[in-house]
RNA sequence: GCCGCUAUCGUCUAGGGGUCAGGACACGUGGUUCUCAGCCACGGGACCGGGGUUCGAAUCCCCGUAGCGGUACCA
């Protein structure tokens, strides 16, 4: 293929939506596959919910899903600029060249006539398109609304038939022009609408493959009138399924987390985020599930792409992260979880120096439990905090026990006499005391997890003890001994 | 209302005129075991409905139905 153009044109009127970040992938990943250049091009149009903050928000989760694009903000490019209101001037320019063209006319009508002559209809059970009443205006009628003051919008005038065109996603699809009416170009106060600023911009920007939402599906007749209008052909069209909630609804501030910043936030790695995305609506074809953004490279074709909308499953997400999570390297992991353990005040200075590799094999061993980053926190705090909290709940399911007390008591002193501190050592000095005191090996394997980590739930209790230390270990066993002499 | 798109397990999907309709997430059972997670094994679970075409339809066609989208001087 000769190397395509293709553009993610958000509108910042919010962070990027999880949708939003779909499309833009798609679109990075059919450039990338053909070696074309992925645009970004800002439709700040709507000025009063546009905002820069917006904007640097959505630049920045692009970043973060390392979506880098060849042209646009930041970056700049050969068909600058890439904010679509500073493009105004060019959009006009294209709507009156398609007035002296003879392919769109001034209209005087006021929107208010135009609202009441449509709600007319529709309280009639009709539909209502434009009449084209400015279309027909006798030259003597337009001179005289002209000289009158009026400022007109301009329309575009439909020409009679229908447009088919190959959609790369749905195939044949086709529109009869009577179901399009006469669709303003330039509003009344000489700004664009959206369907020229897009034509005129896409044009431009040389874009071949337009990459977009299925909402723009009907729109799609009204561009390619208008690109042809201007004598060109236009591009290739392919428009993706749109994301749903899980109760099949479009996905919406309802169901939670929706834009990308909020996944960023909750501890999600962005290729977890990416390989989740790229599988929502595509299919490489066959059963492949793990996949680098390399891979997706490699793989993606439009083909691919599949026509029902997908329900996005936070579940399934987890599960990419976890898997995600379990091929990081040990410094790998510890460098992502360094911010949150410091934020949580458990981060010591040492941890940079000779206590590294001690926190990577920490981090290691609650790995399997942990799906997103923040859990790491909760699930390493009994190694990391001077302090453990029994968990009531622990308590009472285990610690119930007569003459517990005394038992802990002689583990922690057969413990502390331990000399070999590690895994096999540790379980049989703790069997031992068991037989002795003819009590089941699991009684003191739950005193010692909940004397060491508060909880009743852990990783393996001498896996813990190992990398607990020895008097962390005997400390906290002679602590919950005293617990149990008390209560 | 009109126009358009879509339709395989609960979810994401593979496949596609003759298959035991495959995989993954989730779920259930068992195993590993000190708990939980993980891991391993096994299991339940789907071609929207109705007509055609055909020896044969989940697959092709038509009609319904449902969901979604559009129908603006919104994008």
């Amino acid at each position: 293929m000769h190397a395509p153009r293709v553009r993610f044109a958000p509108s910042p009127t919010g962070y990027l939506h999880v949708g939003g970040a779909r499309t833009a992938l798609f679109n990075w990943l059919f450039a990338r596959r053909h070696g074309g250049t992925f645009i970004l091009r800002i439709e700040d149009t709507d000025t009063e919910r546009s905002s820069d903050e917006m904007v640097s928000g959505i630049l920045e989760s692009l970043h973060w899903l390392g979506l880098e694009w060849d042209e646009g903000p930041e970056v700049g490019g050969s068909h600058a600029p890439y904010f679509q209101t500073q493009r105004y001037a060019r959009h006009r320019e294209v709507g009156e060249r398609l007035v002296a063209e003879g392919h769109a006319y001034p209209c005087y009508c006021s929107p208010d006539l135009l609202k009441q002559k449509r709600e007319d209809a529709e309280r009639q059970g009709l539909g209502w398109k434009y009449d084209r009443t400015c279309l027909h205006l006798a030259l003597a009628e337009r001179q005289r609304l002209e000289a009158s003051g009026i400022s007109p919008a301009i329309r575009f005038n439909v020409p009679p038939g229908r447009t088919a065109y190959t959609d790369r996603v749905r195939g044949a699809i086709q529109f009869d022009h009577d179901q399009i009416e006469d669709f303003v170009l330039l509003r009344s106060n000489r700004l664009p609408t959206y369907h020229l600023s897009v034509v005129a911009d896409d044009l431009d920007m040389r874009i071949t493959h337009v990459i977009r939402g299925d909402d723009h599906i009907s729109n799609t007749p009204k561009h390619i009138l208008l690109w042809q209008a201007l004598g060109e052909t236009p591009p290739e069209f392919a428009h993706v399924p749109l994301l749903l909630g899980t109760d099949k609804k479009r996905l919406s501030k309802r169901h939670g987390a929706t834009s990308v910043t909020e996944y960023e936030r909750l501890g999600y790695l962005s290729d977890a985020m990416v390989n989740f995305l790229g599988l929502l609506g595509w299919s490489p074809g066959g059963d492949r599930e793990v996949m680098s953004r390399q891979e997706l490279i490699d793989a993606f074709t439009l083909d691919g792409i599949s026509g029902g909308d997908a329900v996005f499953n936070p579940e399934k997400l987890d599960w990419f992260n976890a898997q995600y999570l379990a091929r990081l390297t040990p410094e790998g992991l510890v460098e992502r979880v360094k911010p949150l353990l410091d934020a949580a005040g458990l981060w010591n200075a040492a941890f940079d120096g000779e206590r590294r590799e001690w926190l990577q094999r920490v981090l290691a061993l609650v790995l399997s439990r942990v799906r997103r980053l923040p859990d790491f926190v909760e699930q390493a705090r009994p190694f990391l905090a001077d302090h453990v909290d029994y968990d009531p709940e622990a308590v009472s399911k285990y610690l119930a026990v007569a003459e517990l007390d005394s038992h802990v008591e002689t583990l922690a002193l057969t413990l502390d006499r331990v000399e070999q501190w590690d895994e096999a050592a540790i379980e049989c000095a703790l069997r031992d005391v068991a037989d002795i005191r003819s009590i089941k090996a699991a009684t003191l394997i739950h005193a010692a997890r909940i004397a060491t980590t508060g909880k009743a739930v852990s990783p393996g209790i001498f896996e813990v003890l190992a990398l607990m230390g020895k008097p962390v270990t005997v400390t906290r066993l002679l602590a919950l001994a005293k617990f149990l002499q008390a209560s």
